[in-house]
DNA sequence: AAAGAATTGTTCCATATAGAACAATTCGAT
DNA sequence: ATCGAATTGTTCTATATGGAACAATTCTTT
């Protein structure tokens, strides 16, 4: 035991810290050159792969604050990026979809060589299986966890 | 070879966004509760530990942008948290010390049982030391691949 | 020693962000 | 059918954030 397990806490959120800074400056950056805000960015790629989904699953997927995701899509319609229609069966719910300009965008972006996913792809293709994967797995059981300690019950604690 | 390589960085960025999001809300939660704005926690904790640094150390280390981070001080300083002292050797430097007081609220904070740092503990600990390792080793990697790309000779490049 | 470059922090401002109040719709119970 | 609760999004507002201009100091060159 070359270390106490008592303060992991604090050298993991340091270590997060760290990647997490430069990559929010990264895709800021990558978003801006796009003329996007980062939760622009953020909403239209998770569109891009999921095709049409309601505001509802969007902000589940992105873990936004519904206001924000709200006021950024704005700005995607307007550019004719996405659409949103009123889904009929539900009026309440926004159902979102994007346009092919939306797709060409992203792919555009994926492709910008100084772009983050450019970047990031160089990156890790340098890093061994083994690590990635530890990775990804470690990254899942924190978000559980902290997200199981936020109490927060959406779409799980159903009461029939 | 389950998958292809040339899309790890969007898994990866969405593997981090998760962890990122929670741990924000959380950090910024355990903030308010102290009274604290979150550069201002980060900024503390790191303090907490380097001792008296300058704050131009402190921003190389918390990779804040100087102005987020100057006014961060400002209300710590009010709350005789921290010092802010001239370096009389070179009067451009302000010297960052840790009060006594201040030692006493981050150790609070990390008894909060409802604080982030508790919780995050838990978790983590129920983390097997290969995932763990391999987790900080890869983020090692990625935050230093990132930072190249950035071209920041901050401190690197020096010319003789 | 004086002028210009570089370093370190601060202040100002425009924008991003997220909580909270609000509006519209649907659901459920009577 | 109607009222109240729940769901889904939008708008409003206060705060956080970071870039850029600025001020003070130090270093370098002549």
């Amino acid at each position: 035991m070359t270390e106490t397990n008592t303060s992991r806490a604090r050298e993991m959120m340091q270590s997060f810290w760290r990647v997490q800074r430069v990559l929010i400056r990264l895709m800021h950056q990558t978003a801006l050159q796009n003329d996007l805000t980062l939760p622009q960015l953020h909403g239209l790629m998770m569109l891009n792969e999921q095709g049409a989904i309601t505001q509802k699953e969007l902000v589940q997927r992105t873990r936004m604050p519904k206001s924000t995701l709200s006021q950024s899509l704005d700005g995607l319609v307007e550019k004719g990026l996405i659409r949103r229609d009123i889904n009929p069966d539900n009026r309440r719910e926004v159902v979102l979809t994007i346009d092919q300009s939306g797709k060409r965008l992203i792919e555009e972006i994926e492709q910008q060589e100084e772009g983050t996913e450019y970047q990031l792809n160089q990156i890790l293709s340098r890093l061994n299986q083994d690590t990635y994967h530890h990775m990804l797995t470690a990254h899942q059981h924190i978000a559980d966890g902290l997200n199981e300690g936020l109490t927060d019950c959406e779409g799980v604690c159903r009461h029939d």
